[in-house]
RNA sequence: GUCCCCAUCGUCUAGUCGGCCUAGGACACCGGCCUCUCACGCCGGCAACAGGGGUUCGAAUCCCCUUGGGGACGCCA
């Protein structure tokens, strides 16, 4: 039995996508599965649009994701000889010919056949041409596809799938400046690497019955082919930037962990009755691409940050602490200028989805905030709220060990010799020193906030109620 | 336009080769409990088999049509 190896074969033009990492994630996993290896081919034969930064990108976004492949990078760019190869011998075996028609020519013929109601198709004009070349012309090498029968394939995804070859054209194998193009490189890639199981997007699944042709033009063995259906936006057209974040890296910036994207992606259109947990290991044992739907799905951010807010709660404090360095890096914060990370990683890990979410939760912690927010601040700096406040700044200025239990203790001890309730104590006290009206627990946001920058804002507080007591007497 | 493909709650999906489905789980949403706020947790609720024909004792599950949606038609990948 010959061994499983899958590819992931992504051009360098752009960023790593969801959907291409899914798609990655899924051939990984097959490998994996089965005990096969798991190549990597950069396919980056468009000289223009190619390049450096984008395949870094790609990577990036690969070791990220913790997908590792066995064999690659391999790079179509350095193997433009063996194309030319093969294309030779195509051309010698009378499957492939010269093609001088112009690219007016071209565009005319497929304009023609769309007005006519038809599919634009090359119509073959140099397939039978006779006689001398035409003179300071270089041609295009075009496949002889079959003109009759039909190409069928077994997806295992999609099943059984026909297409006519009257439907597919002679389409092109190699262009003007010599370089081959997607379809050609990719049937000889796959050929020579020896590729079991080509698991890609849905949107090649016209392609294949023209790979299948090539392929058996060389005599080359057909893989099996699993074609993974789109993820879409919510409007149900292909996912892009308007739906929000689609690099993979741009999710990691925003401090989104590794496990919590894949056990998202690999949910996206498979599943295994009602779980929705899955790490590495255990998709491992299950995945199987003959399980994914057929069906197009749709990314939804809020599930994933489900999710990551899932894998946050049980995460090593000590990775969540160089995650959240990172961020502060990013907003510009200081983590010297606070408390230790450890203690603002524990008390925000269960109300923050995500690593960005928990550094903006906790920018008080480091530095001055700019203004209370408006709306806390009207409902709970009040002016009704002046003695207690003054009340709070008086206890908690006599507390000297600033822990939470003393911490609590004052605040306690305000509400019941104002004789209040918790919430009219706490609520002012946590907009005063915090801005905001949600923070944890109130003798944990003191004990992170500090001594001094509680009293200081304890200050200010009484100072901006006073200044609206005066602004309403007025 | 032509070809290929798809169709269960708003979203991700379960639904073994038809009966156990008055269609299950999860996210989101709504309500409650907990409670100093938020969050977590727990409890409960809302919510779907696109429509129409068949086949069958019986269909979300099989077949056909309609409708809707997506993808592909490049000297891009």
């Amino acid at each position: 039995m010959t061994t499983v190896r899958t590819r992931f074969a992504p051009s360098p033009t752009g960023y790593l996508h969801v959907g291409g990492a899914r798609t990655a994630l899924f051939s990984w996993l097959y490998a994996r599965r089965f005990g096969g290896k798991f190549v990597l081919r950069v396919e980056d034969t468009d000289l223009e649009r190619s390049t450096e930064a984008a395949e870094q990108a790609i990577l990036d976004g690969l070791q990220w994701l913790g997908l590792d492949y066995d064999e690659g990078p391999y790079y179509q760019t350095q193997r433009f000889e063996r194309y030319r190869e093969i294309a030779r011998q195509l051309l010698d075996e009378g499957l492939a010919y010269h093609c001088y028609c112009s690219q007016e020519r071209v565009d005319a013929v497929r304009e023609a056949a769309r007005s006519q109601g038809l599919k634009p198709r090359y119509d073959g004009h140099c397939r039978d041409r006779h006689g001398a070349a035409p003179a300071g012309v270089t041609p295009v090498l075009r496949f002889k596809n079959p003109l009759d029968g039909e190409v069928v394939f077994d997806d295992q995804v999609f099943g059984r799938i026909a297409v006519a070859n009257s439907e597919l054209d002679d389409l092109v194998l190699i262009r003007r400046n010599g370089a081959p193009m997607y379809n050609f490189a990719v049937v000889v890639d796959d050929s020579d690497m020896r590729i079991t199981h080509v698991i890609r997007g849905e949107d090649h699944i016209n392609n294949t019955p023209r790979q299948i042709n090539i392929l058996q033009a060389l005599g080359a063995h057909v893989p099996q082919y699993a074609h993974v259906p789109l993820i879409r936006g919510g409007d149900g057209k292909k996912l892009s930037k308007r739906h929000g974040a689609v690099s993979i890296t741009q999710y990691r910036d925003e401090g989104f962990l590794p496990e919590a994207m894949l056990n998202y992606l690999a949910r996206l259109g498979w599943s295994h009755g009602d779980e929705e947990i899955f790490d590495l290991d255990r998709l491992t044992q299950l995945f199987d691409v003959a399980d994914v739907n057929r069906a197009p799905s749709v990314f939804d951010q809020d599930k994933l940050r489900w999710l990551n807010q899932h894998y946050v709660k049980a995460a090593d404090s000590e990775r969540l602490q160089a995650l959240l360095s990172e961020q502060f890096d990013a907003l510009g914060l200081d983590a010297a200028n606070g408390p230790p990370l450890a203690e603002t990683v524990e008390a925000l890990r269960e109300r923050a989805p995500t690593l960005a979410d928990m550094a903006h939760a906790s920018d008080y912690f480091y530095s001055e905030f700019d203004a209370f927010d408006e709306k806390s601040a009207k409902k709970h700096l009040t002016v009704g709220s002046a003695p207690v406040l003054q009340r709070l700044q008086e206890c908690l200025g006599k507390v000297e060990n600033w822990q939470r239990p003393p911490l609590e203790a004052a605040v306690t001890q305000v509400s019941e010799a104002l004789s209040l309730k918790m919430g009219k104590v706490a609520q002012p006290l946590r907009v005063a020193i915090s801005g905001r009206a949600a923070t944890p627990p109130i003798d944990v946001t003191l004990a992170l906030v500090g001594r001094e920058r509680t009293l200081s804002r304890l200050s200010k507080a009484q100072e901006y109620v006073a200044a609206r007591t005066a602004g309403a007497e007025s």
